[in-house]
DNA sequence: AACAGGGGCAACCGCTTGCCG
DNA sequence: TCGGCAAGCGGTTGCCCCTGT
């Protein structure tokens, strides 16, 4: 079935002469296209308008970047895509002098399969059964304990080293982490993830005090300490008593262990998605996503801050997985600098780049948990760019 | 040198959306 | 409000080229 204006006229089909090109573009830089169905007309073309329109959009369009996709471009559609999923137009706007056509094919000829290769779901960019099971399978077990992340309860807090991608920072408070909670204080669970040499990220779930908590969190933590310019701060506070040191994410398994999500009755993040869902909840729905910035307090200043200790706090309501409001929390760049923890609550956890990079890797994969850093940084404008970022793209979108 | 297979990319198809009379 | 039209958009197709045998 052809185009509505095809059907009136013959016209020519498949791929464009440079005659062709020619006479589109020349008429186009004089006339302009207010209407593209008279465009081939006037033109001289044997062309229906929408394919002269698609000539012209996808190829002949004077900003048009040609050439292969940089580093940057790829993982901006990485991350990109995570949030918006295949929205390639959408992708699009973020790349300037890229297409939506020239994106979609890149991203299904090239960032797909690399994906995949690297046992990531490229649709949900969520780890791929296989390789969950390749990568808890120490000994063929994948996980036996069948409650997600063990490992954090684990040996004391220390998970063995290629075992896990998880280590903890500090025995002394993994060793709190696994006796009884504190009887008042909420318990903080951070993630922290070093080797990120473009910036880190910090995200705080605290169901009651989400932003004061991750605030604080995020003043607390050395980011630098890790010697490696940045790290990944993931922090999950409940009031709820009953469920201190049980909170766990999973990267790998896609699941939590009895984490106090589960606990709340709301589903919590036992559904089999674990740490994608909780990203996942503030990725899917655009509108609800990206909920307006919060500068939280004691965070003052963050807005349109430099690159090097960039923090944007993000509150979004996560409503997917029932948990509450769930305070997301980012920092590009380097060191900040911050001082003593303050909430002695807080737990660290050190996860290991080798969860996405292959046991013992020093170095992640070309896609691991860095992008999901710079993604955040890019939210963040951490790329340089002007304004807020992360208020762009909700426009945007 | 010839052929097959696969990858990349341009173009097409068809559905959705928005505008206008 | 409704129908027609144009544009936007994502999915799919098919051609061309490269590479391996």
């Amino acid at each position: 079935m052809g185009h509505h204006c095809c059907s009136k006229q013959k016209v020519k089909r498949g791929l464009w002469s440079p005659e062709e090109d020619e006479k589109l573009v020349r008429y186009i830089s004089e006339h302009g296209h207010s209407c593209w169905s008279s465009v081939p007309k006037h033109a001289g073309l044997q062309r229906c308008g929408k394919s002269c329109r698609l000539r012209w959009i996808n190829y002949l369009r004077p900003d048009l970047k040609r050439g292969t996709f940089s580093e940057q471009e790829e993982r901006t559609i990485i991350d990109v895509h995570r949030i918006l999923g295949n929205r390639w137009a959408q992708i699009a706007k973020h790349l300037p002098g890229r297409t939506d056509n020239e994106v979609k094919n890149f991203w299904n000829s090239c960032i797909k399969k690399k994906l995949i290769a690297q046992g990531l779901d490229p649709k949900t960019h969520n780890l791929l059964p296989a390789s969950k099971t390749l990568l808890h399978g120490v000994g063929g077990a994948a996980n036996p304990s069948g409650n997600g992340l063990a490992q954090f309860q684990s040996n004391n807090g220390v998970a063995a080293a290629g075992t896990t991608p998880f280590t903890i920072s500090s025995p002394a408070k993994a060793a709190a982490f696994d006796v009884a909670p504190p009887a008042i204080p909420p318990a903080l669970y951070d993630v922290v993830l070093p080797a990120n040499p473009a910036g880190g990220m910090l995200m705080a779930h605290d169901h009651h005090h989400h932003q004061a908590a991750a605030a604080a969190a995020v003043v607390a933590y050395p980011y630098a300490d890790h010697g490696n310019g940045g790290g990944v701060l993931m922090s999950f506070r409940d009031q709820n008593a009953n469920v201190h040191g049980a909170a766990s994410m999973d990267f790998m398994n896609g699941s939590s262990s009895s984490s106090s999500m589960e606990q709340h009755g709301g589903g919590g993040m036992s559904n089999g998605n674990g740490f994608s869902a909780s990203m996942a909840a503030f990725m899917d729905e655009e509108a609800a996503m990206w909920a307006t910035a919060v500068e939280p307090p004691g965070m003052g200043g963050l807005a349109g801050m430099d690159q090097v200790a960039q923090q944007q706090q993000v509150l979004v309501q996560d409503a997917a997985v029932g948990v509450g409001p769930t305070t997301l929390m980012m920092h590009g760049g380097a060191a900040t600098g911050a001082g003593a923890m303050v909430d002695k609550s807080v737990e660290m956890v050190d996860v290991s780049s080798a969860v996405y990079g292959g046991a013992g890797g020093a170095t992640a994969t070309a896609f691991d948990l860095d992008l999901m850093v710079e993604s955040c940084g890019m939210f963040c404008g951490g790329g340089g760019g002007a304004g807020n970022a992360m208020e762009q793209l909700q426009w945007d979108c």
